[in-house]
DNA sequence: ACCTGAACACCGTTCAAGT
DNA sequence: ACCTGAACACCGTTCAAGT
């Protein structure tokens, strides 16, 4: 790897997405992404004040390819194609995606993303107070189902119980048929509940 | 602190509980945990493989105050107590609640209340494919909802941003009437969604 | 004034040596 | 066979010493 004439935040950054795409989360430490960029451990100190602040940088540019939506399309059809792209670019980058679901990133584009969500929040009608509550609602819930599809890449183990109970409920389906934690599908079934909530509570609103 | 006769896993994940609570996650630690029953750190894997697992066993007994909801209630007010309920408890033990949040705990606690949830779900008339989805949202939801109440502790500067961005909204109202992050209420508020959603889901089922 | 790297105060876990 | 603790291979960050 050869030492670059001046380090920079962006390089920084840059190195640190590709350790992490390419040997896991663990291997994003302070003195490994310096080895990655020839320099002193100490130097990354100088962009910035932490680990923590770094983390928060490559958690955005892992965002950089997310799509904004179509603003021809729904507010409904909005909403599910910016949760899915962002869901998509956080999934092409395991090795932050978990850092990304615990602290949702709000530089450039976890704004712009969060901008696209908020414009069709408004168009469904909610009042701002609530356009505000429902973006929340929607990346809590993103963040955590982003969660659990990286955990689901194990063995899911955890969560055959849960299945095994739901299979001794009347009309059960049988257990191979259960939908998966952390799937698409999963992911796709929550966000539904909370645009069908959102519908309704515009509705409401409209109503009053 | 006396060493007691014998170490049992139940001992190992009080103390573990314990030195959370009073220290915060960074404090639990295998040798640390040890060092508060006496121990050797070593004498923690006889019992347990490796601290994902005693974390685990911690983030379980976290959630024993958590109450089952009262079974004479709507299926919908059994849903807000049951969630309230899991987050109040996972806030009153903040050192452990990050570990509910990212791994939600089913092992003794956990499955029961996963069980009132399951339960309040059929009750609603989704079918058990969709009773294991919406159980899967809620809890991810619940999860997410909790790791912001965790941050919001902090001067959550990074949401202000977000804030100021739905003030400049038409009909905004002024930043500092918008909802808190991580709040009661704003939680209060994706949990509603969601469960308007599930009851339109249901009454869609019902009419196929 | 800036930069470096040695040092501090920790980790989780392995494993060889003791009983 | 069981248990112990020394040792391994790391951490993030501080800070004194160099330029």
């Amino acid at each position: 790897m050869p030492r670059p004439a001046t380090l920079t935040a962006d390089l920084i950054t840059a190195a640190a997405l590709k350790v992490g795409d390419r040997e896991g989360v663990k291997a994003m430490s302070m003195r490994r992404i310096a080895a990655e960029l020839g320099c002193d451990p100490m130097s990354l100190y100088r962009h910035f004040p932490d680990r923590q602040a770094l983390l928060d940088a490559v958690a955005d540019l892992a965002l950089a390819d997310a799509r904004d939506p179509d603003p021809g399309e729904s507010w409904e059809a909005r909403l599910v194609a910016v949760l899915t792209s962002i869901r998509s670019a956080a999934l092409r980058h395991p090795g932050i995606a978990a850092h990304i679901a615990g602290r949702p990133p709000l530089q450039r584009h976890g704004r712009r993303l969060a901008a696209a969500i908020i414009g069709a929040l408004a168009e469904a009608g909610l009042p701002p107070a609530d356009v505000i509550r429902a973006t929340q609602a929607l990346i809590a819930y993103l963040a955590a189902a982003l969660a659990m599809s990286l955990q689901a890449g194990e063995p899911d183990a955890r969560w055959r119980e849960l299945r095994a109970a739901i299979a001794a409920l009347p009309d059960a389906l049988p257990d191979d048929a259960l939908p998966v934690t952390g799937s698409d599908d999963q992911f796709g079934y929550g966000l539904g509940l909370l645009i069908a909530g959102i519908r309704v509570e515009a509705e409401h609103g409209r109503e009053r």
